[in-house]
DNA sequence: TTATGAATTTCGGAC
DNA sequence: GTCCGAAGTTCATAA
């Protein structure tokens, strides 16, 4: 990791072709090649950028871009595109190196994909005889987030969300029209499964007969951190 | 703009909660407050970070943490969500503050306006005997994207985007019925140019008697390349 | 101001 | 590997 401060003017050209005018930037340069260049505002999104793979080669200014004020030219081309992104480094105002060696990881928690794997886990949430046929049950129009099996025997897809909205029902609504017409599943039950349903999603849901199922995810993963110790 | 590079482990808890165990990492703290963790790999995405508007405050370590080495205790929260971020310091490699200013901006040349250029260029591409009447041709209700006179001498309104979706078809459609009132340029035909047409635009376009002419990127900057060299 | 869709998207999981 | 959808998405534009 090489973090560089400097007055510079960069030029990105590829899937688009971008100009960023002289000012003073923090450009980063990670191990891998790739190269950020950060203002002092925004977001984390950086101003310009190249991703891995890629090689970064640095050149004596001549001509035009020496007479301009240029003191180091970078060049940082894709491996793989056409992309090219080059900063004109008019002064630096700071350069410092470090060894990060290789990160051990981001461990995260909570996404949609959790209450997925929880709720395929923890099925019987569902109500009492529910069972798991499959998570991302595929169909024509895209994959039912988890099928199971009621009491009854009879199907039933689910649809996951963290925020229960109103297009959430309509792709289920999609879904449960799709798999109704199959013999072999016919009839399906819907339900709506989210951390939070929105007053307006949870009407057209029950309206259209799709029951909504508000999920504990504290509770699940509760739960699941009991079950991981039990057994 | 403070760069700090640190051995740290950081938390995160909000929409989800992330945990970052302790290693050699770059730390990015913006004028706005904001922070960026970052590793010497990866996109330009950062580990973990604080987005503005939020706060950044630094404590002595207290009790466990003090005792596992902690030598600073950072905790960024967000101003309009309960969002944190809590950045445990055990050693500091380097540590670095410069005065950035505020950033001139980003100038980008969108594919659409480099297709325009292009198209322009390349009006031979709607077919033999087209000439360029201009680009940004202008009319009351805005600027149509090129004018161009046919074979035959009459009017030829192009509207171009990148991907041709309905919505392009009915601002085209707009621009015809207008510039059609005008004897000087009556009959107006209507080419509706993109990189990607969707069947749906496509469909509503042909039916409004609109040709419809799928653009190669690729291939106009390429002849745009050979033109550069030759000239 | 809000909603809608693209992004030099990145990132992760399923197949 | 590829494909597909989510993201602590972020970002820009249109309504």
């Amino acid at each position: 990791m090489r973090v560089v401060v400097a007055r510079c003017a960069v030029d990105y050209s590829g899937r688009l072709d971008a100009h960023l005018p002289l000012a003073k930037r923090l450009l980063m340069v990670k191990a891998d090649g790739s190269v950020l260049v950060h203002s002092d505002g925004g977001s984390y999104k950086p101003l310009n950028w190249m991703s891995p793979p890629c090689s970064l080669t640095v050149d004596e200014p001549e001509g035009a871009d020496a007479e301009a004020g240029v003191v180091e030219l970078w060049t940082v081309r894709s491996a793989k595109t056409d992309d090219k992104l080059v900063v004109r480094i008019h002064e630096v105002l700071a350069d410092h190196s470090a060894e990060l060696g290789v990160d051990p990881g981001l461990v995260k928690d909570g996404v949609e994909a959790h209450l997925q794997k929880l709720l395929a886990e923890q099925i019987e949430i569902l109500g009492p005889g529910h069972t798991l046929v499959r998570r991302e049950y595929p169909t024509a129009i895209g994959p039912v987030d988890i099928m199971a099996r009621g009491p009854e025997g009879n199907s039933v897809a689910v649809e996951i969300k963290r925020r229960g909205e109103i297009d959430g029902v309509e792709q289920l609504t999609r879904y449960l029209e799709l798999l109704g017409r199959d013999p072999l599943l016919a009839p399906v039950r819907g339900v709506f499964a989210a951390q939070e349903i929105k007053p307006q999603a949870r009407v057209l849901a029950e309206d259209r007969g799709i029951r909504c199922v508000v999920l504990d995810y504290d509770a699940m993963r509760g739960l699941d951190d009991v079950d991981s110790r039990l057994f």
